[in-house]
DNA sequence: TAGAGGGGTGGAGTTACTCAAGGTCAAGTC
DNA sequence: GACTTGACCTTGAGTAACTCCACCCCTCTA
């Protein structure tokens, strides 16, 4: 499987799976005699986790010492609590995005306030009184 | 208000105002006769919420064009448009941490499964079969 | 008066890409 | 057979958003 491939079925782009391998994250990926990179099923397996990890922002460093423990099949404890980690992680990300919904949510309603009336038609706004609660809104 | 504060209440850090103020998100921040700046509770909200925006990935020059625009009162469609816009990208965040979640909850079953027999028991592994299936497992 | 604490500036360092320049090679076209 | 095209290669520079550091000033307390 080529690169252009790879790219493809993991959802990475060509430039960050050469930066990933140069980043020592995929060691020792194949070469056809054109020089260019085979990936393995196995590879493509690995391209697809980074994925999902860095999608949810797992730093490279942590990624990379599971990448390394897994070579090691006496480390089951250590690469369980990096994913456990990053499990808890994920539920700190969870409350950002609801906290920031919360906020989107409510100065999406505010700026529906100021054009529509209280029938739900829509309505120019014309005259804008100085109300400086409004005002300023940010 | 001082930066120490602002920082205390936004939840961002000392460096990170003084960056938002240099990249002009935060413009005329006050001085008092010291040269330190202080911050009005306006200064404080706009810190809060660009906190909120940041914790969820939106790029400092969409922030940057949001706070533009809320000098001019006539711009409540754009930046309408632009709160739904990250609205969206919530959403999408939110099935990446998903996706993820499976991802994770999948492998730690997986390393349960490795240390724990069929009744609950952990179960010391000493040896450890050659299963190509789970020795590589990543 | 010495030192600690909090503020200021300018600039370098970091992370994780992303892009551009220039080079090789195989396949298809004239 | 020359040529173009397209996919790949490497190297190195650029970017976003911080983060850290060195060094300076001021004020307050021991």
């Amino acid at each position: 499987m080529k690169i252009s491939e790879a790219a493809a079925q993991s959802g990475l782009s060509i430039d960050t799976i050469r930066f990933y391998e140069r980043a020592g994250l995929l060691p020792r990926v194949e070469r056809g005699q054109d020089g260019h990179r085979v990936f393995s099923p196995r590879d493509l397996r690995w391209l697809r986790m980074f994925e999902r990890l860095r999608a949810t922002h797992m730093p490279l460093k942590v990624i990379q010492t599971y990448v390394e423990l897994s070579r090691n099949p006496d480390s089951n404890e250590e690469r369980r609590a990096i994913l456990e980690a990053h499990r808890l992680e994920l539920d700190h990300q969870q409350a950002q995005i609801n906290a920031c919904r919360a906020l989107l949510d409510e100065k999406i309603r505010h700026y529906d306030s100021l054009t529509t009336d209280h029938n739900g038609r829509m309505q120019k706004t014309i005259q804008r009184p100085n109300h400086p609660q409004t005002a300023d809104h940010q």
